[in-house]
DNA sequence: CTGAAAGCGCTTACAG
DNA sequence: CTGAAAGCGCTTACAG
């Protein structure tokens, strides 16, 4: 060893895998197996090496890696969802975990129903052939976008919902929600409150979460001899706009119901505003349900009893698997859901 | 040139860089220089060249791009704001401009006041080495990062508020939104209408945008013969509490202001709540305005008259000038803001 | 206006 | 368990 460490950082340059090659008295190569935690590395060379690279602050330098590995130190986020909130706390999940990886967060928001959506995806994952990509739903459940990943080779995980318990095999590798187990609660929460007139505002039928949404409202008003009023079942695509139209026709009824679910936190803020028209007060006259715990949940008055999904746990989750675990067999991890009872349910008026 | 531009592509491999100069018959440098816009090749080479990157669907690798010009081909957007629609808008405005151009997003949101929001900085900077950054508000008032910026040579564009007009001189190049002017617009409405009882809750006085707003408000107040009542000017931080609290302090008072005008949406939806408890109507006993046309914005009931930054546009505007133009002087680009009139603002009632 | 050589900082494939 | 050579796909610095 011809030059000590202190003379190497007196010159103040960066490290270089050469540099701390040089200082340990080996080769690049070895100093590369213990980057990447090769091993086949003498415990002693390791220790030695890697006491090295802690005292010059050597980081390797992501670039290179990337073109030596031909897949970049990057992890793409893709979507195509409005809900501002569930992006975010995905992206800060995914972080939660690449922290400290050396691996940064891409984010790659796209629109499903376009002419370029495939061909774009396609572009960006040539050319920047990331070390894998999370896909959100819901275009998680584009067949063509798993096949085209499949052809690309890209490790990728894909985030839906499913109903808990459900047999259904895993389409690769996946992060599930099991919606239905909060909104079982919330019918059981319900049909508690002694509501008998009850209504719902589905979600968009294309994606599973309405449907998982769906029967677990029903299992849970079930559990207490309630049920959806068949004539009180009006169709919704989760916006606000879908909320506050089935809202209203729901309200002009004389048999009005006394609560309505809604599928997610969007339509029933549309319900709110439908119910404000009508100069209804919640919960005194009606019962309002979301799902999401979206930023508006609790903002609104009175707050919203809704249902959340630990999102950035499931971000986590993604990405841990990414990272961590090369991707052997198709693999399905699952988190749940919970009722969060706020101000905007209560018992239905004697005599409704 | 011995090997056909058809036999080429019959190998199914992406193309190189050296494959264009072969197909091309020129060095690789040439071709380098095309694709870094050099001014010098000529116009009839520059031609053939970009023909056959076109026909063999040539994109230079990032990666190794990256690694010569020590700069990976990256944008980093650094934040710490928890309001997830400016954040998602902030991106998809980067996004706008990035799109096609081979570089991309990389998100930062981090923690201003942790102990190592600095050094984390730092590793993010200096093992990334991105192209650029954009800095959001309110760390884009963090002397100590934009110090650090220039000691790492990172060119960055931040992103702050000012009052229209304002003579102060630019911190590097800027993206200035004038608060101001909507808030104006929003003052004289509210005066317009006949308030002369309006009370005020402040932004976070730390963050220039609270003084910019403020003194927009007063200006358009001003300009029809009112102001903000000294007794009823209530200080506010953003958040959704700091607004409730405040609006429950003046709704509580017998001489209670007919119109609330608020720093921002969240302190406005605040103040719906503590209107709701109060049982008082919007905007028939209150009316009530915000700032920043947030998703919740019009999802209240009554939907809120606001004001709207153009906050996709900004992000647009930083990006462009991180990728199209080198860091020469200092500069300031500034975008305008605009009344939004909903359903939250109308005339008091007589005798009030 | 164009090119040959060297280099960016790593890993792969092979050998021992 | 370790290393010498070649290579990843570009750009820089220099020369002409």
């Amino acid at each position: 060893m011809t030059e000590t460490i202190e003379a190497f950082l007196g010159r103040g340059r960066k490290a270089t895998i050469n540099d701390v090659a040089r200082l340990a008295g080996v080769s690049k190569k070895t100093v590369s197996r213990v980057i990447n935690n090769s091993p086949s590395v003498h415990a002693r060379t390791r220790d030695d090496i890697a006491e090295i690279i802690t005292r010059v602050g050597f980081r390797p330098d992501p670039q290179a890696r990337g073109l030596a590995f031909r897949r970049a130190l990057l992890i793409g986020l893709i979507y195509d969802n409005p809900n501002a909130q569930y992006i975010v706390n995905m992206q800060m999940g995914a972080l939660d975990r690449l922290r400290g990886s050396g691996i940064e967060l891409v984010v790659h928001p796209c629109t499903w129903h376009s002419e370029t959506f495939l061909s774009e995806l396609r572009d960006f994952l040539e050319s920047q052939r990331p070390s894998g990509v999370i896909v959100l739903p819901p275009i998680a459940e584009d067949r063509q976008l798993l096949d085209l990943l499949e052809e690309l080779n890209v490790p990728r995980v894909r985030v839906t919902a499913r109903t808990s318990g459900d047999g259904n095999a895993a389409i690769g590798r996946e992060i599930v929600s099991c919606d239905d187990i909060g909104c079982a609660e919330a019918g059981a929460h319900v049909a508690g409150l002694g509501h008998r007139r009850i209504g719902y505002i589905g979600g968009n039928p294309d994606y599973p979460s309405a449907h998982v949404r769906r029967h677990g409202f029903e299992t849970g008003l079930a559990a207490h001899g309630a049920a959806i009023a068949p004539d009180l079942d009006e169709p919704g695509n989760y916006s606000f706009e879908s909320g506050y139209a089935a809202a209203r026709r729901l309200l002009r009824r004389p048999d009005r119901p006394t609560a309505i679910i809604c599928a997610n936190d969007e339509m029933a803020a549309g319900a709110y505003k439908a119910a404000f028209e009508a100069d209804l007060r919640i919960p005194g006259d009606l019962t309002l349900i979301g799902f999401d715990d979206a930023p508006i949940a609790d903002r609104l008055s009175p707050p919203l009893t809704t249902v959340r999904l630990p999102t950035r746990d499931m971000a986590r989750m993604a990405a841990d698997l990414l990272v961590s675990r090369p991707a052997t067999a198709d693999q399905t991890m699952t988190v749940p859901s919970a009722l969060i009872v706020r101000g905007s349910s209560g018992a239905p008026k004697a005599g409704l």
